[in-house]
RNA sequence: CGCGGGGUGGAGCAGCCCGGUAGCUCGUCAGGCUCAUAACCUGAAGGUCACAGGUUCAAAUCCUGUCCCCGCAU
């Protein structure tokens, strides 16, 4: 392996086994692009992203420009640091050409899913909200474009029936790591994306969240695998917002009107099937398994949920 | 100081506004019933009511401060 002269740019946990990896690899990291600290949580603090934390924990230098796109010194200042390459994971921040063009060979994506489709925000919440059977990691040189650029490498994992947002998650973040280190030491040929297949993975919200019963069990299912912990789903009861952590699909026995709870389970009439949730939370406390949650909040059967 | 909710026997909650030594659903243990059981019946153990002060004849309950947890927001 030869040691590369590099920039790592990202933001969330996807991207931090990949720039430990590089670290531990023995290429120099000159520096390490994230999103700004902002105020989060509760208290509003200034919060720094995970990249940053792991960084600052490595000793690397970071740099977090708050826009990238039209500052010129930004990119004289990207292109005196006279890399290789640049990585790009979840960074959050578009390019401008100035700076893809700037490292020798360019920057290079790990992008968490097998392209042309899912481009875009979120693409492993997508992949198991659509039922996808499969996705992956593509690494791809970067263009202009919203994740268009032209493929170096792929991974696939299968997403299971019962797969989650987390699972998914931390297997593709192994597999980006894997095979970032395997693209910057091979150097494999980059072959363009099909014209056929693309789609488009929308950066979810909050209102993405809610739980609409008139919807079949198996697609409010794959919703709730898909997004939790974050944004989450969530339905109405009592004036109050409960959010689901975790359910399965159950049968339907008898016919009853979207939304009614049928049992103690508890099981929820669907659109078509009924959902039996299995994890729940309700604002203030705590989550907790349905059984427990039943105990102290009163759900009766027969009654109707928003 | 962004807004708000919460910390009560092992679990989940009620009680707090209208102070008077603690209740519900469940778990645990013992006994009973039953062919049998996670079912049912009877009984028992188990609580410094987050912590520290204050007010009061008396505080889980009112006041002040501290710690921890969570929802919104992002």
């Amino acid at each position: 392996m030869t040691p590369l002269r590099l920039a790592f740019m990202g933001s969330p946990d996807f991207a931090v086994p990949a720039l430990r990896a590089l670290h531990a690899a023995g290429h120099a990291v000159v520096a390490v692009y994230t999103q700004p600290p902002r105020p989060a949580g509760r208290g509003q603090k200034e919060t720094p992203c995970p990249v940053h934390r792991a960084a600052l924990e490595l000793g690397l230098a970071v740099r977090h420009p708050a826009r990238v796109r039209r500052d010129t010194a930004e990119h004289a200042a990207f292109r005196a640091l006279d890399l290789d390459v640049a990585v790009v994971a979840a960074y959050g921040l578009i390019l401008p050409r100035e700076m893809l063009d700037a490292p020798r060979r360019g920057c290079l994506n790990i992008h968490a899913s097998l392209l042309p489709r899912w481009r875009g925000a979120g693409p492993i919440q997508a992949a198991i909200l659509a039922g996808d059977a499969e996705t992956g990691i593509t690494i791809m040189q970067m263009e202009e474009g919203l994740d268009t650029g032209p493929m170096l490498l792929k991974g696939a994992v299968p997403i299971g029936p019962r797969d989650g947002t987390p699972a998914i998650h931390d297997a593709l973040a192994e597999i980006g790591r894997r095979l970032i280190l395997q693209a910057l030491d091979e150097q494999p040929a980059a072959v363009p994306q099909p014209e056929e297949g693309v789609t488009y993975a929308p950066k979810l919200s909050k209102p993405d969240g809610a739980l609409d019963w008139t919807q079949d069990a198996a697609a409010l299912d794959r919703r709730i695998r898909a997004l939790n912990p974050w944004p989450g789903t969530y339905f109405q009861h009592a004036g109050e917002t409960l959010r689901v952590l975790e359910a399965e699909p159950a049968p339907l026995d008898t016919p009853s009107p979207p939304g009614t709870v049928l049992d103690d389970a508890p099981r929820i009439a669907c659109g078509q099937g009924a959902l039996r949730l299995l994890r729940l939370q309700r604002a203030g406390r705590g989550a907790m398994p349905a059984e427990a949650f039943l105990r102290g909040y009163a759900l009766p059967p027969g009654s109707r949920l928003g």
